[in-house]
DNA sequence: CTCTTCCAGCTTTTT
DNA sequence: GCTGGAAGAG
């Protein structure tokens, strides 16, 4: 095989050096999955078997792709046996073949993120621990945290270091929900996100002869993005390739934006530790952007510290100057955006699929769905709820995963009174307490309901009958019949259909048609299992489906549409022209990375990706106000503004005449608070300051941090704050209850 | 047990 | 501004 038309030398070098540990360091749009695919594709040539190459992706997308992209050079079947996914599914498949070794089943159950909290907060009632204090999410986040360390219920409890936080938390007793949590998965036959990476790790290191298959099996390694694994999966690579040593990670370090859920950027910057004898390939050549978009960028991320060093460049043209937008509203942020996208359509005959809007948070997307609808223009948003967290679908998976595990209590839970069937928390309750008596699982009572008779009236018990009788004759099914057909019989003999029936509401009809799609969906995974001469089981349906995301099925059908996502799901895309909207400091940076200048380089890191998903042509906005949790704000403009080398931005055109398709006149802008630059006051002449003397703009006096002006003010009544530049401290936000403030004397 | 109304909460989220 | 969950009435 002859790669070297396809491929640059440093490319190359990476593909054919296949033997021992290689790190390579690949820019934004530097061909990353061209020398993943390659280099898979010359293992293959020099006769290694399909079946030994390991090749992990973060997303279901990212491995689909790259299989395409191999089957296009060896041919499908070779490709189609390859090890490649997601760590959660690959391993996912390990631990349904190990699941006696760790005393599961191989159809356990895998929960969703809300799945888990549900539990969660189920347990915190059992605990009787007050959910204003637990926070279930911080709960949640604080044992997702422990399972990603490897920290097991018990370590976590002897941890003084842990215990001390939880103590501060004034959350002491977490270590008493993790191990309920830890305790009743397990019992439910159930598994979290966490549990597929922690469970392989536990596996790998009670059963040695299973972890020697594996690596024996896994003859070579690949790993893309991996400068977002965590220390888990880091750990299970670790052990994997320790035989063999023949591991190759592909990532970048500029492009780590997800620490928040665990990832660790020092596993890329230690890879060289634990491989000594590693080679290092940097690819730095950009094949997607223009000079212009790679300049703007590097300018950027040049003020983190800490980077593998590197120069990404293009040869690409010079291309146009980045646009930035100032408006005065969130709102008028909006229509200029759309207004920009909709000139270069019409002008320069872009289709609409060439654009994308790339915004910090999900809830920005509304006001540009509203511009666009206005003008007529085809948009497509990703993110929000996905079909799989629907609550119709939500209330049919859970159907369908009792028929499959009926200990899985979660879902137990959120059928046994839907459709409506007269079974009340009460019962619900009566029925935990009989399972907790016993030591086993929520259906294991029900099952026993007879039993039940002195806490259960006799008309309790007449409705449970037929729900336990529904359940049994489910399960019963899923042994001989197809996925297909038991979802068939599931929506009809559940009364599910029935209740959606009397709901004719533009929802209800939305709602019909999920279900229908779902259908659809089952129907496909019938005929691909046939075709492929799988097994078209429920099972394995609900196992591939557990692990997919909305962004997987991803009709790109019709007609050319613009692309509305946030920044983190924008990465590993590419458009055209990509609008970075909302760059406004609390939004982009977010407020909660201003106290770390880690989260804060997070955040640069993350707008770093933002620029470099463009081909051509950059746009960049910002507005004065906003309106945020129901409260106007105004936030100076983003600091990431003022990072850009200012050669790069256009500058306005002057004014020659009236311009044709501005649609309002732009006011100026009251406040681009530069630090260091607030007027000196005399603190002579100083008064207590009025409250509402405080107003953007305003220079106050403050006894220990000293002159600064005011940036923006927020919060009602007893909770007004005040975000206040001082230049000799910080910029500090203070509640004006409290904060003794001064103006000087009018 | 069920329905309504009110109130707190609220980054990002490949799996 | 929107959503999900809790509380209270029927």
């Amino acid at each position: 095989m002859d790669f070297t038309h396809e491929l640059n030398s440093r490319q190359l070098e990476a593909v054919m050096n296949t033997k021992g540990p290689a790190l390579v360091i690949a820019g934004a749009g530097s061909g990353k999955t061209r020398v993943l695919t390659y280099r898979i594709a010359q293992l293959l040539s020099q006769g290694v078997p399909a079946y030994r190459i390991l090749a992990l992706t973060f997303t279901n997308k990212a491995a689909r792709e790259m299989q395409h992209r191999i089957a296009a050079l060896v041919g499908e079947t070779q490709a189609a046996n390859l090890w490649m996914g997601t760590f959660h599914s690959i391993f996912g498949k390990i631990l349904r073949l190990e699941a006696p070794l760790l005393g599961y089943t191989p159809d356990f159950t895998i929960y969703d993120a809300q799945d888990s909290k549900n539990m969660i907060k189920q347990i915190m009632k059992e605990l009787q621990l007050d959910d204003k204090i637990y926070n279930p999410n911080a709960v949640q986040g604080r044992i997702s945290m422990a399972k990603n360390m490897l920290v097991t219920p018990d370590a976590y409890a002897r941890s003084a270091d842990i215990q001390l936080a939880d103590k501060m938390a004034k959350k002491p007793l977490i270590h008493e929900i993790y191990r309920y949590y830890a305790t009743r998965c397990k019992k439910n036959n159930v598994m979290d996100f966490d549990d597929l990476l922690l469970q392989t790790n536990i596996l790998f290191r009670d059963f040695p002869d299973t972890l020697e298959k594996y690596q024996r099996k896994f003859e070579y390694i690949l790993v893309d993005e991996y400068q977002d694994t965590n220390y888990s999966q880091y750990l299970i690579i670790k052990k994997l390739a320790a035989l063999n040593r023949n591991i190759c990670v592909v990532g970048d370090d500029a492009q780590s934006i997800y620490s928040f859920r665990g990832a660790r950027i020092e596993n890329i910057l230690n890879f060289k530790n634990d491989y000594p004898e590693y080679s290092l390939y940097k690819l730095e050549q950009n094949y997607r952007s223009t000079v212009t978009i790679v300049g703007t960028a590097n300018s950027v991320i040049a003020h983190n510290e800490e980077q593998i060093p590197k120069e990404l460049f293009s040869r690409n043209e010079e291309g146009e100057k980045i646009k930035v937008i100032r408006a005065l509203t969130d709102r008028e942020e909006g229509v200029q955006v759309v207004n920009e996208i909709y000139r270069l359509a019409q002008n320069e005959h872009q289709d609409y699929s060439h654009f994308a809007i790339l915004y910090r948070t999900n809830a920005q997307s509304r006001l540009f769905e509203e511009a666009l609808r206005k003008q007529n223009i085809p948009y497509r948003i990703y993110g929000g709820t996905s079909f799989y967290q629907r609550k119709e679908v939500k209330d049919l998976l859970a159907y369908l995963r009792l028929a499959v595990n009926q200990d899985d209590e979660e879902s137990l839970r959120r059928v046994i009174n839907y459709p409506r069937r007269g079974i009340g928390e009460t019962t619900v309750e009566q029925l935990r307490h009989a399972a907790r008596a016993h030591d086993s699982t929520l259906w294991h009572a029900l099952s026993n309901v007879e039993s039940l008779h002195d806490c259960l009236s006799p008309g309790t018990i007449r409705k449970l009958e037929p729900f336990k009788t529904l359940i049994e004759s489910f399960a019963e099914m899923t042994k001989t019949e197809s996925a297909y057909h038991v979802v068939h019989r599931v929506v009809t003999a559940s009364g599910i259909v029935t209740d959606l029936e009397t709901d004719n509401t533009p929802e209800g009809i939305s709602r019909k048609e999920n279900i229908q799609e779902f259908l659809n969906a089952v129907k496909a995974f019938s005929e691909t299992a046939y075709k492929e001469n799988r097994e078209d089981k429920l099972a394995p349906f609900l196992a591939e489906i557990a692990l997919l995301t909305d962004q997987d099925n991803d009709q790109s059908n019709d007609l050319p549409k613009v692309t509305l996502m946030t920044v983190h799901s924008a990465k590993g895309l590419e458009f055209p022209t990509v609008c970075v909207v909302g760059l406004e400091e609390t939004l982009f940076p977010s407020i909660r990375s201003s106290h770390s200048s880690s989260e804060l380089a997070e955040e640069r890191r993350l707008f770093y990706v933002a620029l470099t998903r463009a081909e051509k042509r950059l746009i960049l906005s910002h507005a004065t106000t906003r309106y945020h949790n129901g409260e106007i704000i105004s936030p100076p403009p983003s600091r990431f503004l003022q990072e850009i080398h200012p050669r790069y931005i256009e500058t306005p055109a002057p004014r020659r005449g009236a311009p044709r398709h501005q649609t309002i006149a732009r006011p100026r802008v009251t406040m681009p608070v530069k630090r260091a630059e607030v007027p000196e006051i005399n603190t002579a002449e100083l008064q207590p300051a009025a409250p509402e003397a405080i107003v953007p703009g305003v220079v106050v006096y403050h006894p220990s941090f000293g002159t600064g002006q005011v940036i923006s003010i927020e919060g009602l009544g007893d909770n007004r704050k005040a975000k206040i530049d001082f230049p000799q401290h910080d910029i500090k936000v203070l509640l004006l209850k409290f904060a003794k403030l001064f103006t000087e004397k009018a």
